[in-house]
DNA sequence: CGCTTCGCGCAACCGAAGGTTGCTTGAGTG
DNA sequence: CACTCAAGCAACCTTCGGTTGCGCGAAGCG
């Protein structure tokens, strides 16, 4: 079921150059806009705006250093996102494996009858 | 690391209304555009695209039956997705309580010296 | 058999999001 | 004090999710 914030959560995670951002803050525990952007394929206004919305979703946390926007990441926050992740993942992979049995169990019990599609 | 096809997959299963779609299949064993439009909140048009989505990384096969066109899981692939959301999740994970654990750990050590910041 | 119906695919259009370039500003540093 | 370098802002482009509108072709029914 899960609550609705999910959905932050998921398009906060989905893109995949925020995925690579997060990684490279729980790797190297912080960073700015400017060396996060150096090891990814984009440019420094991408990673900013990137984390603003990381920001907004509450993913991380920025402390202004001097000149320097310190981002860091919000171990809850992102704790709870990567339950989410567990989640839908664990719940898909049960069903999965549910029709997969079921399927299998048909075939050896019918063995040939590839004609047999149950419409609606 | 994991391959790079993971983009592809990831991005399917990014969007929340493809993996709502996705859902479905999974619990209906298969149907049409029209048919999960029905409980859908887009237009049969959107779930069609998203079907074009899913059926290009694979994630889906078509199957014309008369004038309707019958959407069913591909087993293999949406495994290969499920997996690769579970890959990223648990290391992730992993890491996340590592250094927590390590937080943990100075904090419990130095008792009061939150101004040590590793810079670079 | 021919008409109607219903589902599908295609094309045009729209708004939001990811990304880029260019500029300005302001904190450190020589 | 002058210079440098990171941030932030603004304008613009492209892609993507979504909608409406259209025409076609297969089923169904008189």
């Amino acid at each position: 079921m899960a609550a609705v914030i999910d959905d932050d959560l998921w398009s906060a995670i989905g893109d995949p150059t925020r995925r690579r951002m997060l990684d490279m803050l729980l790797a190297a525990g912080g960073g700015t806009a400017t060396s996060l952007s150096h090891e990814l394929p984009v440019t420094r206004q991408a990673v900013a705006k990137h984390l603003g919305v990381l920001h907004r979703v509450g993913l991380v946390h920025a402390a202004p250093i001097g000149r320097e926007m310190c981002y860091r990441l919000d171990d809850v926050q992102f704790a709870r996102a990567v339950a989410q992740l567990s989640t839908v993942g664990a719940s898909w992979d049960a069903r999965l494996q549910r029709i997969t049995q079921i399927a299998e169990a048909i075939q050896r019990h019918q063995g040939a009858d590839p004609g047999r599609q149950n419409k609606t």
